[in-house]
DNA sequence: GCCAACGTTGGC
DNA sequence: GCCAACGTTGGC
């Protein structure tokens, strides 16, 4: 099992609507990154994901997910209507790709990006969300990094 | 709102 | 293939 962590703005999409959703269960579209799309191809079911809470007063970790289905064309791709529409996304070629995530819990206090930068010289050294310049929004997360975050909870 | 750090685009 | 211009991300 592989661990990941993918950001959301919470003004667009947070862990609560998350929690809301029917079977708490979501798509996560919208990725239009050709790094985090290959990075989310490679994701399995049963693997587990941070969500992450970007672009807010308060950014960091705010619960856990779990993959449910793995990459599938990214429909939203294909709909002029939608925000993320984008015309070079063939339907029999698809540019775009999705996973499915449900909620396995959210923690009962959020994990700022300020606590993780703390450890960032020594147990979380290397973390990819706290490499300068990071944008990624879909990234791998290792196990040593994984269980020690969670200490932070 | 500012700005660093990328990623993408398009002319050549 | 190079690279300048431009757009986006995301913390502060």
């Amino acid at each position: 099992m592989k661990y990941w962590l993918m950001k959301s703005e919470p003004d667009a999409y947070s862990i609560d609507d998350l929690a809301k959703e029917k079977n708490q269960t979501t798509h996560w579209d919208g990725i239009r990154n050709y790094q985090a799309r290959n990075l989310m191809k490679e994701m399995k079911k049963g693997d587990r994901a941070f969500f992450y809470h970007s672009s807010c007063p308060q950014p960091g970790i705010v619960g856990i997910m779990e993959i449910v289905r793995e990459a599938y064309p990214d429909h939203t791709a294909f709909d002029k209507k939608e925000k993320y529409f984008d015309a070079k996304s063939d339907p029999d070629n698809p540019r775009w790709y999705m996973v499915d995530v449900t909620l396995v819990r959210k923690f009962a206090q959020i994990i700022p990006l300020s606590a993780l930068r703390e450890l960032s010289e020594k147990a979380l050294k290397d973390m990819v969300l706290l490499r300068k310049g990071n944008r990624l929004s879909v990234m791998p997360v290792t196990k040593k990094h994984w269980d020690r975050i969670l200490k932070l909870e």
